[in-house]
DNA sequence: TATATATTTGTAATGATTACATTTTTATGG
DNA sequence: CCATAAAAATGTAATCATTACAAATATATA
């Protein structure tokens, strides 16, 4: 059997050929993509693909913690689920890189009792679009 | 004259009567409020302003680097510059606590060259919501 | 005071996301 | 194998924050 249709069962999910491809989607393509980058890539293959099925997916996902929502000042991208770190956002191409660093953890505090998540983004200019300059 | 005018002339941004009432809205009401909620507050006493020009000059704003805008999932949040610190977001209440923890400088990275901004936001249930339950 | 410039406003467009009802697919019991 | 119920996927329409833009207003300066 197939190592995503296990993967899947495991968390819980019925795993679709739609949802099977989104996740292998995911998985080789580690760039953060947004809804519409999914979407128009696995149209090719799946020409009847919804957004809102994609859409339906990603939260599927999220809510089986298989995937992490990133929120940027325009889109969401999308990132599957792997060891903790940072992210690196460069706001003249819109490229997100992974930044091989573990955020801190919450501090105690007297307002915070049950932290999910952390999300540690950098914002700058990329090395790329420097040169380009 | 008024510390606000002072600090606005200070950061090359002519110092009118509306930018000093959204500049002072924001330094007396640290809770990081959506435009929304800065555009209602204000139009008691600025019954004409409009959502453009509360848009406008928190970009302003942030262009010469007195005010700094939190992603979240879904409305922007807009926080008056200070001491590097966190923040802690309770997805039930949608409250954006300040966390008193500096986020970790971004390590040497080969696509990096310039940031000039972090965000290191926490996601959870507070307390009081927790509480509630 | 006249005129150029800066600021503010209001309306219309944009575009991502969600709501929702319908259709299609899949699983299961007889 | 068929009938039927449940799950998944689809398409369209609605929502709503944000932006674009042009017109109106206020401000500064000569």
């Amino acid at each position: 059997m197939e190592r995503v249709q296990t993967l899947l069962r495991n968390h819980d999910i019925r795993p679709s050929y739609t949802r099977m491809a989104i996740y292998r989607y995911l998985d080789e393509n580690r760039n953060h993509p947004t809804v519409e980058a999914i979407h128009e890539a696995l149209s090719a293959s799946l020409p009847t693909l919804s957004k809102t099925t994609v859409y339906n997916t990603l939260h599927l996902f999220i809510r089986h913690h298989l995937v992490k929502e990133i929120d940027l000042q325009d889109h969401k991208r999308y990132d599957i689920v792997q060891e903790p770190h940072a992210h690196f956002k460069c706001d003249v191409c819109d490229t997100l890189y992974d930044i091989d660093i573990v955020p801190p953890n919450a501090p105690t505090h007297d307002d915070i009792v049950d932290v999910r998540d952390v999300q540690l983004v950098y914002h700058g200019t990329c090395k790329r679009c420097q040169q380009a300059v």
